[in-house]
DNA sequence: GTGGTCACG
DNA sequence: ACGTACGTGACCACC
């Protein structure tokens, strides 16, 4: 025996499912020529090599349960009843595992009558004993009970990529029992995945507070006379049986009639010809590849030698005679485009592949009139980013009829990446390198000073928009999302790009004079400050003020982060009273972050032609909405006076213009009364009643209209708010300051008026566990993974998701639409007006004083008719000298 | 690079 | 019983 030995157990079916949940969202990527699903065999090949790299045993098995019935069903017929059914996805994959274990080298195994758990447990157990390090990976906690000096547990946290690593010490630390003890814990409280009750209103917290006490649960009830009477006593005593019963179910045994021997689990690694075989009836191209062995894949690799040629002045006429469509790349390694350096471009569609590093050759009338030519198609990555770097050359690039990042983004929010190597990888292209590998990162990023290396990356990366264009534009099709696709995010590239190249003016002036104001008021309040606190310190740090109020003024401590003490908005107010410093440091963070963010921050943005030019990111956020960068111009102050005056710098290119502003009023709740289809809140709608002060007569169970107070209605607005973001009574009741119960009216109430929404709630949760994502209007998607988890908060936060998104997407999509009109309408019209600004729900333009009345009535009309809704849309608008001005 | 805080819809 | 609203970006301190 020797010292180093190592013995890896795998909880099979726990890994299986992981993996598979995993790559759910990737489920249609993932099917072999026979149409068999892989993607947890993939998944789990993936996971797999992790963990053997990071714990490199000698020895491993990997266990499975063998069937539905076993011991512990037939001490409890109901242990582990009501559990879903496991999807056929994932059903049929469970025969080629196992292929695939053999093939790998790895020994499996499976015992009639016993769990996964208990093969592990006491295996675990023998190989202890002979002297080996255990390792123990799954996805279920109970296991960690197997925890001991010799043998660690490795629970899975998300996915399949991160661990955690179980200790007796990490559960001291966690739950300050023992690992031996956690079966009592679980006898106490049971389990609801498992099915098996444990004792009535015991949860983990007092559970734990028992065992600590008494530290097993037959001890505690040989003392239970002597506990005082309470309602968990009495509750103890009926449930005595079932906590006996629970705690045996939860224990894991280590004394199962295994029949493998240690010395069966060696691991000498794969058996190569059976994994190649393996491999390619999977169609696991990139593993087979990686295996360099003599495959078809790997020969390919290997001729993957591009050949593409150097573009200079002397072959580029070339170009005029490429056919086809071409897929096009522009180089830049900067992230801002409005600034950043071009680096070289690319063309080509598999005939021939063109490079080069002279971007003066793009302004040449050859490539100017090839990029701009209408009847030339073509491919790009990042549509936005090309159009507004040609535009800089004078070329608006025409006739795009592909983007990969766009597409990419549309079949699955969740991989946001914009490197196109990393996208390539995701959907199995594997013959294009990461900009990261290529160029490096931060500080050392640039081009390689080999330039056939330079080269021959971008040649592959036109390449990969070229040979991905079909496959991408297939899948877009098969989730309905071709129109999504080509009739609202590609026209919305160039719309937003024309905004962002038009930016909006920002008087410097104007701000600077603030900036001086702001910065006496700052410190005559840090000065108020100090006196009160006794000492000088830094106001910015919440660490250094923490310790002045909670340690120093000793101000009693209302909320912790994981640092330390809370110093946030809702803390101080409650600390209003306590002491008169805490004005003095509201006061200081408003101001504070109006001068550091809004008023130093924008001065910096501005470019010489006075404007701001944002970008607009348009394949970031998991709901379809945009965000906006450099500088994010979607959050300037609006609520609070003294911030709100930033507007005044926002002003219009010409003296005499104005700023015009459009929102839609509650988007986001008519689409809620459409999508439910609710007839009282699609009635409030068409009469035009006011929602707010509507919800508020039913959940204050008031007669008249007149009867609603203000703050009535401010409560009724949260409560609408609360819907839209997949409410609790918690949530609801912190929000508005009322109690949980108050609350949990409010939103019985709510429901009994608008009972549709209810039943839409519910459907769209139950939608999203059955298909794995929600869907917007427009068949925007988001896969919702979490959706299935055991992990109570992570479920809850996917639940909650699938109520928003639908909501908080199709708003998204109207006003896209909307901006697309919008646009072609101004050209059509052959106005002055410049489209500025979108932020959510509002559309901020500017436009000489004699175009306001024509925006007055076109502006809304294009936004409320942008689609059909079975409640009309409203649009409120407003101009003024500056943005500031802009008054509804 | 991360966490705390706070600006917006 | 669990720990809580949905979606973003920028700044500062601190490691």
């Amino acid at each position: 025996m020797n010292k180093q030995d190592k013995l890896l157990l795998i909880d099979g079916n726990s890994l299986m499912f992981r993996a598979f949940f995993a790559l759910h969202n990737a489920l249609d990527h993932f099917t072999n020529h026979d149409g068999l699903h892989t993607n947890a065999i993939y998944a789990f090949k993936t996971m797999l090599d992790d963990v053997l790299k990071q714990v490199e045993p000698t020895h491993i098995l990997v266990a499975f349960d063998a069937g539905k019935t076993t011991f512990r069903t037939a001490k409890f017929e109901d242990y582990k009843g009501g559990r879903a059914k496991m999807p056929s996805e994932l059903a049929e994959q469970l025969p080629y595992m196992r292929q695939f274990l053999d093939a790998y080298g790895i020994k499996w195994y499976e015992l009639k009558d016993f769990e996964a758990d208990d093969i592990i447990g006491t295996v675990a157990k023998d190989a202890e004993a002979a002297g080996f390090k255990v390792t123990i990976i799954t996805g279920d906690r109970d296991l960690t009970q197997l925890t001991t000096a010799n043998t660690t547990v490795e629970v899975t946290v998300k996915g399949v990529k991160q661990l955690e690593t179980y200790t007796p010490e990490h559960v001291q630390e966690k739950l300050g029992i023992d690992p031996k003890q956690i079966v009592e814990m679980k006898g106490l409280m049971g389990d609801t995945s498992d099915n098996y009750p444990g004792v009535t209103k015991i949860g983990e917290v007092t559970a734990l507070k028992l065992v600590k006490k008494y530290g097993s649960i037959a001890a505690l009830y040989d003392n239970i006379d002597s506990m005082k009477k309470s309602k968990m006593k009495e509750n103890l005593i009926n449930d005595q049986a079932a906590a006996f019963m629970s705690r045996d179910l939860a224990q894991i045994r280590q004394d199962a009639p295994v029949t493998v021997q240690i010395n069966d689990l060696v691991y000498t690694g794969p058996n190569l010809d059976a994994l190649i075989d393996f491999y390619k009836e999977m169609d696991f191209k990139s593993f087979l590849s990686a295996l360099d062995a003599d495959t078809d894949a790997a020969t390919a690799a290997e001729s993957d030698v591009l050949t593409y040629e150097t573009l200079t002045s002397a072959n580029l006429k070339d170009i005029e005679a490429l056919q086809g469509p071409q897929a096009f790349l522009v180089e830049m390694l900067a992230d801002n485009y409005h600034s950043a350096t071009l680096d070289g471009f690319a063309i080509g569609n598999g005939n021939k592949w063109y490079v080069s590093n002279d971007v003066n050759l793009l302004s040449d009338p050859i490539l100017k009139n090839w990029l701009m030519a209408k009847d030339q198609e073509k491919y790009v990555f990042d549509l936005k980013r090309t159009y507004v770097a040609l535009n800089r050359l004078g070329i608006q690039i025409q006739n795009v009829t592909f983007d990969l990042l766009l597409a990419s983004y549309l079949l699955d929010t969740n991989e946001n990446s914009n490197d196109l190597g990393e996208i390539a990888q995701l959907h199995g292209y594997t013959a294009v390198q990461t900009d990261e590998v290529v160029y490096g990162k931060g500080a050392k990023r640039a081009i390689p000073s080999d330039q056939s290396i330079y080269y021959d990356h971008l040649a592959k990366k036109v390449r990969a928009i070229f040979e991905l264009r079909d496959k991408l534009m297939a899948e877009l099709d098969k989730h309905e999302q071709t129109d999504l696709f080509k009739h609202l995010e590609m026209p919305l590239a160039l719309v937003l790009a024309n905004m962002e190249i038009a930016g909006i003016t920002v008087d410097a002036t104007r701000l600077v004079k603030m900036q001086g104001e702001f910065k006496s008021q700052l410190e005559i309040i840090a000065g108020d400050i100090y006196d009160i606190a006794g000492t000088k310190f830094n106001l910015n740090s919440p660490k250094q003020l923490s310790e002045i109020l909670f340690e120093k003024l000793q101000l009693p401590v209302i909320k912790k982060t994981k640092t330390g003490y809370s110093t946030a908005v809702d803390v101080l107010e409650k600390l209003r009273t306590a002491s008169p410093i805490i004005d003095n440091i509201l006061k200081y963070r408003q101001i504070s972050k109006i001068q550091s963010t809004y008023v130093n921050g924008l001065l910096k943005q501005i470019y010489p032609d006075h404007k701001v030019h944002t970008r607009y990111l348009q394949t970031l956020t998991q709901t379809g909405r945009l965000s906006s960068v450099d500088p994010n111009l979607q959050n300037i102050p609006v609520r609070i006076e003294e911030g709100r005056k930033i507007r005044q710098a926002f002003v219009p290119r010409h003296p005499d213009w104005e700023i015009f502003s459009s929102d839609y009023s509650q988007v986001e709740l008519r689409v809620l009364a459409h999508i439910s289809g609710d007839e009282n809140m699609r009635e409030a709608f068409r009469e035009n009643r006011d929602i707010h002060a509507n919800t508020a007569m039913k959940i204050f169970n008031l007669k008249d209209a007149s009867e609603v107070t203000p703050d009535m209605r401010r409560q009724a607005k949260a409560t609408n708010f609360g819907i839209v973001y997949g409410i609790s009574d918690y949530g609801l009741s912190q929000n508005i300051g009322i109690t949980r119960k108050e609350a949990k009216r409010f939103i019985d109430a709510y429901f009994e008026q608008y009972p549709k929404v209810k039943l839409w709630t519910e459907d769209i949760v139950k939608s999203a566990r059955e298909k794995g994502y929600v869907e917007t209007l427009m068949h925007r998607r988001r896969y919702l993974p979490d959706i299935h988890s055991k992990n109570f908060n992570l479920r809850s936060f996917a639940e909650r998701t699938a109520m928003n998104t639908p909501i908080q997407g199709s708003a998204a999509d109207i006003i896209k639409v909307a901006m697309i009109n919008m646009a072609a309408k101004l050209k059509e019209a052959n106005l002055q007006a410049v489209m500025l600004l979108q932020v959510h729900d509002e559309l901020i333009f500017e436009a000489p004083q004699s175009e306001i009345p024509v925006l007055e009535k076109l502006v809304p009309s294009v936004m409320d008719s942008a689609v059909k809704l079975a409640v009309p849309l409203k649009v409120d608008s407003g101009y003024g000298k500056t943005w500031y001005d802009v008054k509804k």
